[in-house]
DNA sequence: AAAATACATGAATATATGTTCATATATTTA
DNA sequence: TAAATATATGAACATATATTCATGTATTTT
């Protein structure tokens, strides 16, 4: 007798997924993913006048967007210059980008 | 003298791809997305079986994906069937889980 | 050293998302 | 037609995310 085979999932495995997904679903953080994905680091200022957020709000995408390890932030006088951590994420964004 | 050209960007054109995001960015979400993405339908309970998630919690999860176009829904006498609506959900899935 | 610039942070609040539980609806089966 | 099965929905609540405003901190400029 045939097993019909029941396809269990893991649903852990998604958890980083999801959990990228998360700190990208947002205009104003896919806004500064696409400034930053031309290599160049650029400075809250620049991505604030880029962007038109608020100088609070878009710092509060930054930090947590660092905080989740997708950006980096290096300190250089008065500015604070922030680049994408892992490139990986651009051709994420190019995928989701594309595919839509 | 050589003018600066600032990057101005429009966030309104991620409005889409941010809104698709929220919609994905969950464990179980992603779950039934690829138990979906073998073409085949699947019935809410099997979803429910694969995924060991409870049934009101799917069904929200569910309803939601089809009202936000991502997943089509087909009643077949007790059952109903989820399907993926459009196929590029799939590969932007497949490159979500690719770079990670 | 005081003022200005660039950014971060905390508190308060608003809004969105996820979860649970009870109940409603549609369909089939007994 | 009553009971069973499969799914949806509403209400209540919990948690997460986004927003605003005031203020703090580091650095540079005057």
């Amino acid at each position: 007798m045939l097993e019909i085979k029941e396809q269990k999932i893991d649903k852990a495995q998604f958890e980083e997924a999801a959990y990228i997904l998360k700190a990208l679903a947002n205009e104003t953080r896919l806004s500064v993913i696409t400034l930053l994905s031309d290599e160049k680091e650029k400075s809250v200022s620049e991505l604030m006048e880029a962007i038109d957020c608020e100088q609070s709000l878009l710092s509060y995408h930054l930090t947590d967007m660092r905080a989740k390890g997708i950006l980096n932030c290096r300190r250089s006088g008065k500015n604070c210059f922030y680049s994408i951590r892992n490139r990986r994420v651009i051709q994420m964004l190019g995928c989701i980008v594309d595919c839509n």
